[in-house]
DNA sequence: TATTTTTACTAAAACGTTTTACTTGTTTAT
DNA sequence: ATAAACAAGTAAAACGTTTTAGTAAAAATA
């Protein structure tokens, strides 16, 4: 039953060469290595007729390199990191690339434990969303020559590769779309993380506050003990909303965030989300059906998918080490929505 | 800078003892073998300060096992994969295999190319969404010795593994909810394709409406042309709404539907949702954020992942080829939501 | 014609493991 | 005292490639 796999003794043997013969007409050194043409059609002729595909795991070995990628996130089931998962993907495979998608829950133990798995397979390249703490890590990881890419957030004090959006700008926009609204008492709902993206978006808002010369409202949510990303931290949203008087708009530092901000809505405070002033970090085709329609900061997932591969690309493709970093920032766009949302 | 990787053979040297004795007490083996206590320890000692990992590509090479299994779904970045593979991942890692995800689209090409690359590496295992077409592929892969498990659908005609669920109960039971709120004009909304899960649900659907004496309204929307999972197919759900006369409840038979469903009420009859009896098949937390709340079939999505990493486990081991195949059918749950929606 | 160059190929090492089939020295049983 | 059993290992093959360092014959050059 189990017809055994076709290697390149087989096909030598076959043809009457030698293996490296074949291994040489394979990766189409036939010319370079003068190996005539006759020869070279033969095997060629036989490879195409037996399908035969070499064994990647024979050539990684020899090679050291696996034509597997990384892919680590926070949590490949959230929006966000899904849909960017799905576009990689298809650049990756388009490439030869295979990509081994994981999540680290924005956690320092669990992402270390993850890179020290692959570290024993050879894997070509990682595009990390780093955790707080594991710069050493990644240092590790770049020391050793390996292509590495952080990206949503990176960490200031590393040299390092990484592509990012314009949190500040952008959330200076959007908070001031808000203010234009006559919106006075705008909370920023966001998470207790001293991480690049989170700061750069918190500084945006408090710099449109600042020039509107309203009051900030804001309010970190604790990152440890609730699995965020899948809806918890309700309560600590209600809180919010009860302990601030005058409350009349909220901001969503993310799109979990915002999710959880609206569960709160429908069931504590059902009247008030007509009222209320809402805009999010990270766009869903969700917040276009609901009603009312949430404004959003819609990252530019495509581009974000395709400067990632683009740059891994040629990291991989750089066996001369070119010891210069690439460091990307794109441009988010404003997604108004709600008419409604105006004072 | 690049200090190089440690390897057995580095280990042996070290200790002054062979390659093999090294190996062998690196894989448990070291009483089986005689080897002696001392020596035991000291590699172990050793291995532990210099924190070697053996090479998994060389063990590969050797074994014949990858430690990969791969997850072909129709899109990893729909709501019901990204979950499943999120609980997958956890589950996978847990027992020292990777898993490498990937979108088949739903379509048969697509599906094959990736199996194709997948066989050059190895993969120990298995667990794919199959598109109508690749029966002939699947058998390959089965008769090849290889484990897989096959979920969401299966192909009747073939003897294989599969985890499914009870699609023709709840797809009965969901629309009898729906008449027993005194609905009596409900749309069916599928998509046009010969797999098991839909012919189940739309099974269960007419056995509902024939039982309860109502007449049948379906629409199968054309899967070739549009990217469903990313909501197209708006444009034939208001078809479907304009021409159906008295509807007055609608069921869509995947999330995505009711996705682009909800799109359509938004964008051309806003205030239609709020008199229309719906339901879904597979749940996602926006239902229940919604305005009104949308009742749904529930996958237990948990239970799922679990049977499927269960049944895969032991197929890994099961060196035996055990000839007999597990047929897995899981329960769903109704998540009625909409108080409203009564008439 | 003798030497060099080129053509067309190949043997063998290497990548880092696992595993089979020994070996050598020491006990134990007879 | 001798054979059998065991303890404690080891040498080498194998997995399927890639690549280095050849070789032998033919062709070109002097």
């Amino acid at each position: 039953m189990k017809n055994k796999r076709h290697s390149i003794k087989d096909i030598a043997a076959e043809i009457g060469v030698s293996v490296t013969t074949v291994s040489f007409v394979l990766n189409g050194k036939a010319q370079e290595k003068k190996i005539s043409k006759a020869v070279t059609e033969k095997i060629l002729k036989y490879v195409e007729k037996i399908k035969y595909k070499p064994n990647q795991i024979a050539q990684s070995l020899r090679t050291g390199k696996s034509k597997i990628i990384v892919f680590m996130v926070e949590d490949i089931s959230n929006y966000f990191f899904a849909k960017l998962a799905r576009i990689i993907e298809d650049l990756a495979y388009k490439k030869g690339y295979k990509v081994l998608f994981c999540s680290n829950e924005n956690d320092d133990d669990k992402s270390i434990d993850l890179i020290d798995l692959f570290k024993d397979r050879q894997i070509d390249g990682y595009i990390i969303i780093p955790s707080s703490g594991i710069m050493p890590k990644i240092k590790e990881l770049i020391d050793e020559g390996i292509p590495v890419i952080l990206f949503d957030r990176h960490f200031p004090e590393l040299d390092s590769n990484y592509v990012i959006v314009n949190n500040k700008e952008a959330s200076y926009h959007a908070t001031q779309h808000l203010i234009a609204n006559k919106f006075k008492n705008i909370g920023f709902v966001s998470i207790d993380v001293e991480q690049t993206q989170m700061l750069d978006r918190l500084q945006g808002y408090k710099d449109a506050v600042k020039d509107a010369g309203l009051v900030e409202h804001i309010i970190k949510l604790p990152l440890q003990d609730l699995n965020l990303t899948n809806g918890g931290g309700e309560m600590y949203i209600k809180q919010f909303i009860d302990e601030t008087p005058d409350l009349d708009a909220i901001y969503f530092a993310t799109n979990y965030l915002a999710l959880s901000g609206l569960e709160v809505f429908k069931k504590y405070f059902p009247e008030y989300i007509n009222k209320l002033g809402v805009i999010t970090f990270d766009d869903i085709d969700f917040f276009g059906i609901y009603t009312p329609t949430i404004s959003a900061v819609s990252q530019p997932l495509s581009k974000i998918a395709q400067n990632l591969m683009n740059l891994m690309l040629t990291l991989l493709k750089d066996d001369n080490k070119n010891k210069s970093t690439t460091k990307i920032k794109l441009e988010t766009s404003l997604e108004i929505r709600s008419s409604s949302q105006t004072k």
